[in-house]
DNA sequence: CTGAAAGCGCTTACAG
DNA sequence: CTGAAAGCGCTTACAG
């Protein structure tokens, strides 16, 4: 890092007082000449307030730029208006969609949304002990964190909770792992592969999530089905990223009788794994398939065959779902969702060809 | 969106209470035998605490779990431990590390952040008027937003700004976008091409960001050294994103004397350029050479030749600056940061062929 | 080194 | 429909 050389600087702001006297609720109630009690309620489109009064205080709050405070407000009132997201990790295709998405409609509804990035295990373990006791939040979304019956029990005590991306005892937004990634490689099967490969998720030492737990699951399920043995060796670990399938396809390549299809549980793995065929000097379908999961914006630039899922609608129909279950005194009955996902066939996908140059 | 069938519904959660006794100041005060004052002394660390009691009080607190309301300290002492972010959009690449980047070394250093989408100028104007009123942060990241002098001063009414992306009165940390662009459109010049595009950002009726700008300039500043004239079919505006790429360079391909190269402002814009020359049959670099800008993950995977800055060092860069404006009283000395950039030579740029079948 | 008290800016019963 | 007052859970001079 060098500092910037002097005549590319911005003149420096004027001096400002960090703290200006800005409006309070008593301003306001001067102003318009009523009690505070009067503005706190005419603000708010409380009952009990005359047309004409809440005119009065609501030109005054105007004029006067007034803005509640919003830590009075939660002290007094107990809610903050603002909500906690909790993801493993801020730079994944996945996290990005679903955080605009919730941020989206959170911020449509006049909540602030706290951002909370949590890596791994000890960073899980910390939030779960300290997000419900420092009463900063209305509410919480968690995002794909393996939380178990008893951490939402007490995340619950902060605020009603949504999960997305893992089934929990709290209203949650979902997807068929399991149904998706069988489609996925039920479409391997049906053009006639038998050696299948899966680029999976086995996290080094972190978290353990369940998605991938559950699309290996629905990849077994299929082989099962067609009558395939599983074979150990054709399921090596990626790690989510470009860089990660790109080594697991490497691998793959190197088994005795090595798979002429592959299913990768994320895109950016796909990718990789196709990047790694192909400067294997093999071809893609011709000699290898490759299926992905996500349907990333890169999906459609490499042509790649994959099951879409709708991230960002994800991320929004958990705002919505916590927007409910923090008016509703009872959420109860705010429902789970489960969103459909959708076999996306493009170009990487192939038949399987019994003149197979790897089948050694 | 349909809801979930019954028998894929995890047991609902046990009912709790939502606002749980949690521990206060004064709980701690009375199993310690101290004043609250006392308490609130010894758990910050204040002087003035005899090591004795301080041991007593924190022995009390951590029995209690006792954690502060981050409201009530807000409201008493001015201070929130929250610190604002604002980014134009949450999906794209540069502002995922950055913002990742940032929410890493804050969270490091106890400080929650506040995440504000701010896609359009209205969402700022707003912002701008009314972050400073709601006192609900101690210092603002902003990143990218086409801020003026005024707007900084405002905003500075919340607390210390640091600015990401753009110069602004307060410090920022930002890329030379011009001498960066310069560079890669030097890159294409030594290599013999006369006839450079230049895919840039041209918001459709969006904020008006500045690196475009610069890049721009760049890119027009070495065509100038080089004796060469712009020609303005040959400047094209995509949408920061692939498909706006790829529709630039479709365009770029049927001018008259089309380009032999093409400098897109992003890589994601470059990927999605290489995707529509391939399609059209041309081969990069042999037909056409592309540079792209930033070095996205995926650009080492299609072998884009690209200028590379460093994203999340940026976020982190602007997360420290801030922590030292808010520790400082003064931030007068707090300096400006302007990070390397670095060209990154791979395979899709070549020499210019003076047998270019596009030549016309 | 420690405590009593005022105060931060709101909201909410409770009277009227 | 409106206001006076208590209270939310802390921090901070001010005394001692």
């Amino acid at each position: 890092m060098k500092t910037v050389s002097p005549h590319t600087l911005s003149p420096p702001c004027e001096e400002v007082e960090h703290s200006p006297v800005s409006a309070s609720i008593g301003d306001v109630a001067h102003l318009a000449g009523v009690s505070v009690a009067t503005v706190s309620r005419a603000i708010r489109g409380l009952p009990n307030v005359s047309p004409a009064t809440r005119d009065r205080v609501l030109k005054a709050a105007a004029e006067l730029q007034y803005v509640a405070h919003p830590h009075a407000s939660r002290l007094a009132a107990g809610r903050t208006m603002t909500v906690g997201m909790a993801v493993p990790m801020l730079t994944q295709w996945f996290f990005t969609q679903v955080v605009a998405g919730a941020e989206g409609v959170l911020a449509a509804n006049g909540y602030d949304v706290l951002l909370y990035g949590v890596p791994d295990a000890d960073t899980m373990r910390r939030f779960i002990d300290e997000m419900p006791l420092s009463k900063r939040v209305d509410g919480l979304i968690v995002v794909d964190l393996p939380v178990e019956t008893s951490d939402v029990e007490r995340l619950r005590q902060a605020g009603p909770v949504v999960t997305v991306g893992v089934d929990s005892c709290a209203p949650s937004v979902t997807i068929d792992n399991v149904e998706a990634a069988a489609t996925a490689t039920r479409h391997l099967v049906n053009l006639g592969h038998r050696r299948i490969g899966l680029i999976c998720h086995l996290p080094p030492q972190a978290l353990e999530f369940t998605a991938p737990v559950q699309r290996r699951l629905g990849y077994e399920r299929v082989l099962a089905e067609a009558g395939i043995a599983v074979r150990e060796e054709l399921i090596v670990p990626g790690n989510f990223a470009l860089q990660g399938g790109a080594e697991a396809m490497a691998q793959l390549l190197t088994v005795d009788r090595p798979p002429s299809a592959v299913f990768a549980e994320s895109d950016e793995m796909a990718i990789g794994a196709l990047k790694t065929v192909r400067d294997a000097g093999l071809h893609v379908p011709g000699d290898i398939s490759v299926v992905g999961f996500d349907d990333h914006d890169m999906a459609a630039y490499t042509d790649l065959t994959t099951v879409a899922q709708p991230a960002m609608q994800e991320g929004e129909a958990a705002a919505t779902l916590l927007l409910e279950s923090m008016s509703d005194d009872d959420d109860r009955d705010v429902s789970s969702i489960v969103l459909p996902t959708k076999m996306v066939v493009r170009a990487t996908t192939g038949p399987e060809r019994s003149s197979d140059r790897l089948a050694g």
